[in-house]
DNA sequence: TAAAACCTATGACCCACTCACAGGTCAAAG
DNA sequence: CTTTGACCTGTGAGTGGGTCATAGGTTTTA
């Protein structure tokens, strides 16, 4: 498979395919003639692969990490159990973090309502996000 | 006051003065004699707007526009109003995607349970993803 | 006078792609 | 046989909001 024919059997693009192989996800072999790579299917295994650990919330260099071990007849399910549990403890503080911001937005647009809009006078640049008092000024950074 | 004095004054790195400076969000003067910039109040009144603009979402171009209106003193605030509504918009659609995420990843976990590990055997990598079924497939791409 | 603490500019790095550019290759149609 | 269009190649820049490193210059303190 060349590869645009690799792209589509995954439903990525072909720029996706590409990346991923620069980034060592693919082992394409080349035509020395055309310079062309061509695909197997285990490197469409590889790609599937690749993209449903993305929908999971695996980041590139885990997946790449998972498919070395599994190159190397190891089994990376216990890896993958492992990083998978951190991740869904970061989407979870992440989800909390925008819930946090949304909470700031939502009261900053009902405050909002009542105040006029100001001209800028030297000393305001806009009273609607100076006057705004962060709910959340005590609490620690993140990330 | 010199970078870290306004850095301190407004709770953030001297690195992040430097890179608004670099943004074209603050203004300092220069000494011609140690090519040392200086800041006024003016800047830090700009610098902690900023930081409590970010605080609620806005973007650092949207940030910039606000402060370039003001300095024409036009009011930013209609202005303000209507990107924060799209912001928060964008927010509300930002906490959906990550609950389905999360959703995702708590029914594969469930799922894990009682799947055992496997060695990889060149036609599976790692079962857990491989098998694991998306209920997002037919969902629309995002952002 | 020497060390500590500050200042400068520049550029790489993070993430996972995406897009643009310039040029090479190949299939089918005229 | 040639043209057209669809594909291929590698490289580099862009996204956002900083953060960190490097290699130097200056100022303050002991």
């Amino acid at each position: 498979m060349k590869v645009k024919e690799l792209a589509t059997a995954a439903d990525v693009t072909p720029d996706t395919v590409r990346f991923y192989t620069r980034e060592g996800l693919l082992r394409p072999s080349r035509n020395p003639d055309n310079n062309y790579q061509y695909y197997d299917a285990e490197d469409l295994r590889r790609l599937r692969f690749a993209r449903k650990a993305r929908q999971l919330g695996f980041s590139l260099p885990e997946i790449r990490q998972i498919l070395g071990q599994a190159d190397e007849h190891h089994s990376p399910c216990p890896m993958v159990r492992d990083v998978f549990e951190q991740r869904l403890a970061e989407v979870e503080r992440e989800i909390a973090e925008l819930q946090q911001l949304r909470t700031r937005m939502v009261s900053a647009l009902s405050a909002w309502q009542e105040m006029p809009d100001g001209t800028p006078d030297g000393h305001t640049i806009c009273r609607l996000i100076e006057h705004w008092d962060d709910p959340a000024t005590c609490s620690g950074k993140e990330h």
